[in-house]
DNA sequence: CTGTTAACCTGAGTGC
DNA sequence: TGCACTCAGGTTAACA
């Protein structure tokens, strides 16, 4: 479900619930997701205050008081949901599978039905987490631009598609963002990363960066089951050009626009207007 | 190193 | 209704 905007908006609904609350207990129901939440969690998370809601690519990481975080991947289908204990008390429904108890009558629960998500303790101890060391840059850093694109593609044979949606290339762009920056730029998805031109690449960091901003503003898009925090839907999937559109005329040209499957992902692209 | 593929898992939708 | 099949916002591990 969540690419970046998706996560960036989990992240900014609940800096407003958990901040400065402190966690009072941990349920883990099934433990099996993405990698086992570790029997260890339960007493890692307990008794911390929240200071701090973070994001590193896709990571949600949760600052506690002691210095150890919590990391917390969406997957495909992952939800974080901020429920009233005292008002609502909804026994635990299918696939939530953690609830982090907070005081104050708060309850953040992670529910996740293809179980892709993760739920990991991340020690203050461990510097680095082995999950985000081969990292690409943050879209909106100084690190990526247009040359870094270029410089990192040259010689490579994939499809520009597949190599920005790469994480060790640039962390966020996943497979809605990708086709949508790539028909912004006019570089159909296919076409090898390494044929691609530095005034391409230079177009495609700035659409890249521009599709995530207007998405981050909208609330993220949902198609299916994405919701904030909150459980307000995002409006992003409005302002989509050809993701999910095939067959349909182009929004700019009207030309059908075509699905290819590229890395094992549906790609949408105008035959047109993308070259 | 690069590139490709299978795999992890459940649910929704479609066509017969 | 039921069954078989395809598809889905992500990422890693294993292979060539």
């Amino acid at each position: 479900m969540p690419e970046l905007p998706e996560v960036e908006t989990v992240r900014r609904g609940l800096i407003a619930h958990i901040l400065d609350r402190r966690i009072e207990r941990v349920t883990v129901r099934d433990a099996r997701l993405r990698w086992r939440v570790p029997k260890s969690f339960a007493t890692f998370a307990q008794k911390r205050r929240v200071v701090d809601v973070g994001r590193r690519g896709k990571y949600l990481i949760i600052g506690l008081d002691n210095a150890d975080r919590i990391l917390i991947h969406l997957g495909m289908t992952g939800r974080l949901l901020v429920l009233d204990v005292s008002d609502s008390a909804r026994p635990a429904q299918k696939h939530d599978h953690v609830d982090l108890l907070l005081e104050r009558g708060l309850l953040l629960r992670f529910h996740d039905p293809r179980r892709f998500g993760a739920v990991l303790p991340w020690p203050a101890k461990e510097t680095s987490h082995p999950l985000m060391e081969a990292m690409g840059p943050e879209p909106f850093s100084e690190e990526f631009s247009g040359d870094y694109l270029f410089n990192l593609s040259r010689g490579r044979s994939a499809a520009v598609k597949n190599f920005v949606m790469d994480g060790r290339v640039v962390v966020g762009a996943g497979n809605i963002y990708a086709a949508e920056s790539l028909f912004r730029a006019g570089i159909r998805p296919g076409k090898a990363a390494g044929k691609v031109t530095r005034a391409q690449f230079e177009l495609l960091a700035e659409k890249i960066r521009e599709v995530l901003g207007e998405a981050i503003e909208q609330g993220g898009t949902t198609l299916r089951d994405f919701a904030s925090a909150m459980g307000e839907a995002g409006y992003f999937q409005q302002k989509l050009f050809v993701y999910g559109r095939e067959a349909e005329p182009c929004l700019v040209c009207k030309s059908p626009i075509r699905r290819v499957v590229i890395g094992q992902r549906s790609s949408y692209y105008c035959p047109s207007c993308q070259s």
